[in-house]
DNA sequence: GACGACTTGTTAT
DNA sequence: ATAACAAGTCGTC
């Protein structure tokens, strides 16, 4: 059973749960249609109100449903541990991880589960990356957690 | 600041 | 199985 929810941003931030299970995170123009009940799917549409509002919302409490490879999956679990209002970079990731920052940044592509999955606090070194649901967004999202980042001109 | 080389897991052929 | 690609980084000019 798919339970879905939006809240309103810049744009509808739509959400996806499954077996009370974060499935899925997706922007669009347009709300999704609403069908939720559960306690993990209120509490959620809750914080993501919250933390648009500008508030610190930690989403760590939240099970993520993932179909992904175990690199991936490790990925992933280091970016969730990066605090509200922090950045790290794809090469610091890799390093912790043994790996390349090229890999990183392919992974943090395959998260389903944007904002919920802070992809959003990883940044290149000397720039600030990419993000899949469009880089403006992910400017927004820094500046919703009041993150200063440096522009050269 | 603009290239090129190197990297390494994913994706396409 | 093999080649091309990517949300990167580092060294050189």
């Amino acid at each position: 059973m798919i339970e879905s929810l939006s809240v309103k941003w810049k744009l509808f931030v739509n959400v996806f749960l499954k077996d009370e299970k974060v499935y899925k995170v997706m922007f669009s123009k347009e709300p999704v249609e609403e069908n939720y009940k559960s306690k993990t799917a209120k509490m959620l549409k809750n914080d993501l109100t919250n933390y648009f509002r500008g508030y610190e919302v930690d989403f760590r409490c939240y099970d993520v449903y993932l179909e992904v490879t175990p690199f991936v999956r490790s990925v992933l679990d280091v970016v969730r541990d990066i605090p509200y209002g922090e950045t790290t970079t794809y090469g610091e990731i890799a390093r912790a991880l043994n790996t390349s920052p090229r890999a990183v940044g392919v992974a943090l592509k395959l998260n389903p589960t944007p904002i919920v999955i802070p992809c959003h606090r990883v940044i290149a070194k000397n720039g600030l990356g990419g993000f899949s649901s469009g880089l403006n967004i992910k400017i927004e999202l820094l500046k919703l957690e009041r993150i200063r980042f440096l522009f050269q001109t």
